[in-house]
DNA sequence: AATGAATGAGAGTTCATTCAT
DNA sequence: GATGAATGAACTCTCATTCAT
């Protein structure tokens, strides 16, 4: 089971660069396969076919990303705080793993049953901390209880995740700081979820917010 | 060129309709054909392949879009206002549109040229409208001078864009009403953005707009 | 009809031009209609296809090169002479019309038609142009009567074409004088085929040079 | 390596007998798949594309005529014996393996790629046997030092194949016996070339022939 | 006569997957 | 477990030809 898992994670890594560099509709079982170092049928001892490849470097990555922002929120205790947390290390993690996050980012999207029949529970679980955080901040009285959690864990993340393809996308150009980003993108959803934030002028929404002053 | 455009748009429509059904890649060219009451061979009079037909949805829909933000945008003053128009806008057309939202939030994405060559520079035109009402809030004092108008557009639009397509890809659960998403998202830009919001204990972005009043 | 022959020669011209640039298979119909200046249609208007346009081309080039031999042979008596202006007539006509010869030589075969089914009763013609030159040699007893005109027609005509494929074929090369080979392949049939020719040692055919040594 | 070459075998002669039943273009790649009792795709393991399996027929039988000339030639010494059995051999292969002469003589001609692109090499250095002898026989005095060995090998090689083209070609006509086509051929250059060879009246390239006369 | 938009048949090739060794 | 040769289904696109105008 070491081999297993030494060769496993072989074809893994082997399947990330090769997606990376020529998108996964693009690639063949037979580029991994030599990236690896192993022959082609070795690939399906391991996985049932070439989507369950991409599944699987989702899956993996998923499972080190749920580690790392459970380790970069620990110790964070204000919600405000939580969420530039986690933009921070989303973001972080994006450009420290630039091939992976192209697969993660761009590649997956290429997968029909990624898109339709696939259900990603580890991205749920990786946003649901993010609507934790709503309702704990929510509950403190800081945020607002009109925020939608389910709205905004997905709007989040929509926002992240466009900064990132549009990162990721622009390969020659001289990529934007992913910190700035992160900043930007926190600070917009601590304002936006706080109590005290003014709205429109007929901010229905923030009904409740009409005597609150700066 | 009344029969050309015709046709053209004929053979437009019926690609929206086929690759909704089936997907991209699993449709064939004759089935656009068939639908659209041509010969396979006439799509490549209009088209220089598969992949340039699915360009020229994205394209021929942007436009549309184009023209249907500014007739949304027409007359509303306010800023915030204008965010709240542009988010009902946008989400109107994806429910009021369905199969072509379908085509775009995802079998768009899985033609390798749009995601790395394609440059789509109707999606900038129209996000470049989001831009410019956030300078323009700015201008008028409204909004925080220290949002980067960059980021927020591209932000708002992978809110939108992934609320549409979690809503696009709800096939069978009862999808959840997108006018609600809208409000839910411009609120909380327009919150984010507006001068006089509160920040988080460090929020060390909005530290200047203590003083600043509506 | 003035016209019409006007626009099928225009047509042929093209033809010859397009085919001896790209091949006859790589040719389109299109291709020559535009060089032509006419519509696709109109071709069809004269030719019963693509492949009748080719043979037409050659119809037409044989017919020129025909009347030419007729001229270049007129005046001169000498069998062996007839032989030579033959070669120097022929070649001088690929050297001077490369675009035609290239066809003729090269394109020509690319047709199954040309190959199997059309039987080139101009070809034949021009050939029998040889062959009676040898028989008459023959009835002169200048020539060798064991030579059969047939072979000897073919042979000639082989090596003639042959050297005019090489000749069209060093692209880039510099290419060998064509002069050089009409004298070189003259010679030697004419020296082959005269009575009075050394044989080999068991020069069974030619049985009748008792004189013959080393 | 075995049943590699096996397979690769078995394919190249289902090609020829395919190739020359119907012709190249005609063909289809699975029906030469279907004679050899394999996949369509193994062609491709064995061969780049349809055009690169015509083309290594050529090769290969170009391999078997340099092995057989060598045999046939070997044990020959007089020069003018040699090219009598050179002709011999050539043509009894054109007689002996009429579908490999079909498809080199007919089909391989209807390929741009070999006549434009493609270097015949293995034809040089099966036509270089005969420029070899005509050096051999001039220095041995032999043949006229005048001839020039290029032109007469292109002129010998064109002779024999425009003959070999035309007994492949008469499909239904009482095909003419090649070897007295081989013995004609084979008599026509020994004596063009032979030192004592009568000219023509102006015969400047024979000088040397002070002697001729019948 | 001339046009040129429309037709639609037709096959080469790739590559994920299998399975005998 | 590992191999890699063999499989074979699947589909875009071209272009000669037609025919309504």
């Amino acid at each position: 089971m070491d081999r297993r898992s030494d060769k496993r994670e072989r074809i893994i890594d082997a399947a990330i660069a090769v997606f990376a560099e020529n998108g996964f509709q693009a690639s063949r079982v037979s580029d991994v396969a030599k990236r690896a170092g192993v022959a082609d049928g070795t690939i399906y001892l391991y996985f049932r076919n070439k989507e369950d490849l991409l599944l699987s470097v989702f899956e993996q990555k998923m499972d080190m990303l749920l580690v790392g922002l459970e380790q970069a929120l620990s110790g964070v205790d204000d919600p405000r705080e939580q969420i530039r947390a986690f933009a921070r290390f989303h973001l972080g993690q994006v450009r420290d793993n630039r091939e992976a996050a192209e697969v993660l980012q761009v590649e997956l999207r290429q997968s029909n049953k990624f898109l339709k029949e696939y259900r990603p529970e580890k991205l749920w679980a990786y946003l649901a901390v993010f609507a934790r955080i709503v309702r704990d901040g929510q509950a403190r009285g800081l945020f607002l209880p009109d925020v939608d959690p389910f709205v905004a864990m997905w709007s989040f993340f929509g926002a992240m995740d466009e900064l990132a393809v549009q990162w990721v996308l622009a390969r020659k150009a001289p990529r934007f700081p992913l910190e700035h980003a992160a900043d930007q993108i926190a600070g917009m959803f601590v304002r936006g979820m706080s109590v005290g934030a003014p709205g429109g002028p007929d901010a229905s929404v923030q009904s409740i917010n009409l005597s609150e002053g700066t």
